[in-house]
DNA sequence: GTGAAAGCGCTAACAG
DNA sequence: CTGTTAGCGCTTTCAC
């Protein structure tokens, strides 16, 4: 079938092993052999077979990556830095995608470990997870991303999300404007969490009064982000200002706004969680909250590597990456 | 390190192979062995280990997929549906992104095949591939999407980009609007020759005399839009109407309108190829071309599943998938 | 500086 | 129905 060391090592006249010590750049290979080695590696057309490496290295030079779903511009931001970044030191990442459902992650994260990958980064599908301690438990790097997981103590990258909506709102409130409607996430989600709390505590600490009507919940996808706007506009005194905690929901927030352009009682302007390709002409345009998004996946790339090769250290490492207020 | 067969072969006292036959379903072992068996595995938490399971099957169950850039809410629709399907098969995707770069393009392709993957899906960066010719001597499972290659004879999932832009111009010309601007992708690429293609051929079709002038081309990036729209709009006769043949030109063009709104001597309508999340309410509407993102992506899964386990047929298979006009 | 031999964890004849 | 044996392609002591 495929060319193997032995092929190489008959055809140079040398022993498999010294092959293989030309392959892994061993020092104590001479000149001579180490090119005409070289020499049959090309001739032979011979391509290293890294699942038999694999078994004995016990390193597979793969990582798993899984989020709540493929087609979504944020996570795929974060899958694309996280694939360059760790390109660069020879890995590869085999996706997967959770369905946003608990038990298909376990699925995955199953199907990792006997795919032997040699470190796993997800972005959990929610605050759930007792999967994780297992997993951490039989040694398997981890590290998670975007959101934190219940009773889980492991390495993760986030964002500061409640600083970056308390910036939002702490700048609409020094224009003058106080009375703002909210449209969150699935408070199971700790990024969700988080955002909602920024914009309490910045109401609370410029006194502005809390109103509940005025404030709704999504699961952070477009269609939701379509009805929150929809019952916020509905309301007799419906918001003429509203944050939204992330890209999606502003997208559907927007898309009721068009449709429904005519029927509004009055001008409104968003403002938002995120800063994607197309959040700046999305119109109704207020303030917008920047993600690192390329910075998330270099530090989570990096930081699962760092477990690989020095091992977990005792106390996780958290990393919180700021976001930026665009005005 | 890890608990093998071995161990639960002692453990259930049975030999190593008896319990590789009920991990494999082998059906000639009695019921109450593959209980105990099984009982075995799971107290002590074994888990197979696939990399030596692929080292004596020649089988990884892994399936490459390159793609010019992984934040592209395009490829990563097919991206997602690729995994899916794939998923249903107990194949997983290792990702990676050639940075539209045919160079790293052939270097990922290296490296799938030192990591053994089953088959390659691939969206190419470019018309050119010699490449692709030693991967497919090479007896590697290989299927083209979305574009195709110069002188590379392989299976293939295409979308029907001629008759995609025709139907569109047409449904225009039908409305009795003649003179439309078009902004095409980089001609490099199959897809954007076959929309380009499109375009002309309906013009011809129906008589209408074509303006060089207003015919430009970006290279399918958000930024090439919005300078095509830039000098389209320059124009001492700028056109009215805009046919743009991608997505994220679209997005760059109506970007471009959007900033410049007061300065535009007319309205303009855009008419566009691909009908994603948020073309609906970029504005400026006209029709546009749904592409099947999702069929795509399921039946280059299915193709590739298809040669791995039947062989390459005789003559390759092109999948040219239709798509839809929405007015 | 190089070779011989053992073995990673699994599967697959071949026996029985 | 089950065990024995060999070996997938590589790396890695241990000799020399």
């Amino acid at each position: 079938m495929s060319v193997t060391v032995k092929d190489v090592a008959r055809h140079a006249e040398v022993s498999a092993s010294t092959v293989s010590r030309v392959i892994n750049d061993d020092p104590r290979i001479s000149e001579k052999t180490k090119r005409r080695v070289m020499e049959s590696i090309k001739i032979l057309r011979y391509k290293i077979n890294n699942i038999a490496r694999s078994l004995k290295t016990n390193r597979t030079h793969s990582i798993g990556f899984i989020c709540p779903e493929l087609p979504n511009a944020f996570f795929m931001g974060i899958a694309g830095s996280i694939e360059e970044e760790l390109g660069k030191h020879g890995y590869s990442i085999i996706i997967c995608g959770s369905n946003e459902n608990v038990v298909k992650e376990e699925e995955r994260i199953n199907l990792l470990r006997e795919k032997c990958v040699d470190g796993i980064i997800v972005i959990p599908a929610s605050d759930e997870g007792k999967h994780f301690n297992q997993l951490k438990e039989s040694g398997m790097p981890l590290v998670l991303v975007d959101r934190l997981v219940n009773n889980i103590v492991a390495d993760a990258v986030l964002v500061d999300n409640v600083n970056g909506s308390y910036s939002a709102i702490e700048y609409l409130i020094g224009k003058g404007i106080k009375r703002i409607g909210f449209i969150g996430g699935d408070m199971r989600l700790t990024s969700a969490k988080e955002r909602y709390e920024g914009y309490i505590r910045a109401l609370n600490d410029y006194c502005v009064p809390i109103e509940e009507q005025i404030i709704k919940f999504g699961d952070f996808h477009v269609e939701s982000g379509y009805k929150a706007m929809a019952s916020l506009m509905a309301l007799r005194e419906s918001p003429h200002n509203i944050f939204i905690s992330n890209y999606f929901m502003h997208v559907g927030a927007v898309k009721y706004l068009i449709e429904n352009a005519g029927a509004l009682s009055h001008e409104v302007s968003i403002s938002n969680f995120d800063d994607m390709e197309l959040s700046s002409i999305l119109g109704f345009s207020g303030v917008r909250i920047r993600q690192p998004v390329g910075e998330i996946g270099i530090n989570a790339a990096r930081l699962i590597l760092q477990i690989i090769n020095k091992g977990v250290g005792d106390s996780p490492q958290i990393v919180r990456l700021k976001t930026f207020l665009i005005t």
